[in-house]
DNA sequence: GTTCCGATTTTCT
DNA sequence: GAAAATCGGAACA
């Protein structure tokens, strides 16, 4: 069972840390998250809600729940799922996952046969599970939807550990990295 | 082992 | 015209 959307409908930091150590599927394949980030609209330079809403950013001011891809660079599809609630923006970025499942489907997609690289970092966890602009408004919490995110494990608080938002310029004093202390896979 | 650089596209100034 | 929520390969030590 996915998780409901009130899972969703809280704040960003709170969704990022509560994400972590729940299970990401898609195709078959799936994976652990290990690592978020959380970003917030019109209080927050570093989140591309930042300026308002526009075509590409969209789908962070409509309901919490749903996939919100975007290409970074020209070159890296990243994944995020939206929080807060609508009209409200904010979004968790999917930083890194351990895989689970479908090692062989990721790992040909990847190029790659080395476990710990495929999916310790955003623009890979993407290429790994074949995600791109197509799965933009996806809504995670339907039992058939293409991403879904499910319970796994329950992690502890001392299993967690925080750090500043990784490739921004602004908004770099608040503490809104969330990964596990002692994962591999961590970026 | 580390550091540097290019790819490529959307958005805003 | 520049910057951006990145990555992998090349160059060097």
């Amino acid at each position: 069972m996915p998780l409901s959307r009130d899972f969703y409908e809280r704040d960003a930091a709170t969704v990022a840390r509560g994400l972590l150590g729940k299970v990401l599927i898609k195709d078959g394949m799936s994976g652990t998250i290990v690592e978020t980030e959380a970003y917030y609209g019109e209080d927050d330079p570093a989140s591309h809600a930042f300026n308002g809403e526009t075509e590409r950013n969209r789908v962070m001011f409509g309901e919490p729940g749903r996939v919100y891809v975007y290409l970074c660079y020209g070159v890296y599809h990243l994944l995020n799922i939206t929080t807060h609630s609508k009209g409200r923006p904010g979004a968790v970025l999917i930083r890194a996952l351990e895989p689970r499942e479908g090692l062989d489907e990721m790992k040909s997609n990847r190029g790659l046969r080395d476990k710990s690289q495929l999916t310790s970092g955003p623009g890979k966890l993407t290429q790994a599970m074949d995600i791109d602009l197509d799965q933009n408004g996806v809504d995670v919490t339907k039992e058939d939807a293409e991403i879904r995110i499910e319970r796994g494990r329950e992690v502890e608080e001392r299993e967690i550990d925080k750090s500043s938002r990784i490739g921004i310029s602004h908004g770099q004093d608040r503490q809104l990295r969330f990964f596990l202390r002692d994962s591999e896979y961590v970026s």
